[in-house]
DNA sequence: TCAAGGATCCGCT
DNA sequence: GCGGATCCTTGAA
């Protein structure tokens, strides 16, 4: 992935994001999924961005430059991964909400697995068992849609922040759309979970998916 | 509809 | 440097 194209306007940059490969691959093995929807984070201003309060031990290399990963945790559990965008100085990013597997799919599910045995103990019904037939049942398009999923699919969490994803020796990074695959059908729509932000920030439509992929994690209105 | 879970941040002392 | 609210989610009920 050219760094130039994630230095554009978020929006923009996530037009080139959009049909774009996630690959992680090292001795863990190889993984590839296309990236097929998308969150744009914009500037301190965008009162739903982790960048709001200004740069902080956490949200710091959403101030840096653009093509680095900044994974954070949510919810006490789940990891999201998200692409610095924009020159640095200016803190914007893209949340990548799913996947669809490609390569490494049993690898995926094992990671699935992992990250559920993680937090089995707090799971009232967790049944070890009944999990891993649950995973090992899940349809491939399923496996990494979600934000919280495509990081346990991924088997990332924070130490992954910081990683240059534009860096072609780099064990997670950004691989461009194969030339031979036709330009997605883009749909926009406001972004999910920011209700805190108010107006006009849950109004705008930077949620940004491929129309009718099955990997999609909520389907926009009107599909 | 609801609970799980812990880091993070604010606001205050 | 502490107390409390909040959170870019998920899966089972």
């Amino acid at each position: 992935m050219d760094r130039a194209l994630l230095a554009r306007p978020t929006l923009e940059a996530a037009r080139a994001l959009l049909g774009a490969r996630l690959v992680r691959d090292d001795a863990t093995g190889r993984r590839v999924g296309r990236i097929v929807e998308l969150e744009a984070y914009i500037g301190a201003e965008d009162r739903a961005s982790h960048a709001r309060f200004g740069p902080t031990a956490r949200n710091s290399v959403m101030f840096g430059p653009p093509g680095i990963a900044y994974v954070y945790l949510v919810y006490g559990m789940y990891h999201c991964l998200n692409v610095v965008t924009e020159p640095p100085g200016r803190p914007a990013a893209l949340l990548i909400r799913a996947i669809a597997p490609i390569e490494g799919i049993e690898l995926m599910r094992a990671a699935r697995l992992a990250q559920g045995r993680a937090r089995r103990r707090s799971l009232a019904t967790g049944q070890p068992e009944a999990e891993a037939r649950r995973i090992a049942a899940l349809p491939v398009a399923r496996l990494a849609s979600g934000p919280g999923l495509v990081a346990a699919a991924f088997g990332l969490d924070r130490s992954w922040t910081g990683v240059d994803l534009c860096d072609p020796a780099s064990p997670l990074r950004l691989e461009r759309r194969p030339a031979g695959e036709p330009e997605p059908t883009i749909l926009a729509a406001p972004r999910i979970g920011i209700a805190y932000a108010g107006e006009p920030w849950t109004r705008h439509p930077w949620r940004l998916l491929i129309a009718g992929d099955p990997a999609v994690s909520v389907p926009a209105r009107g599909e």
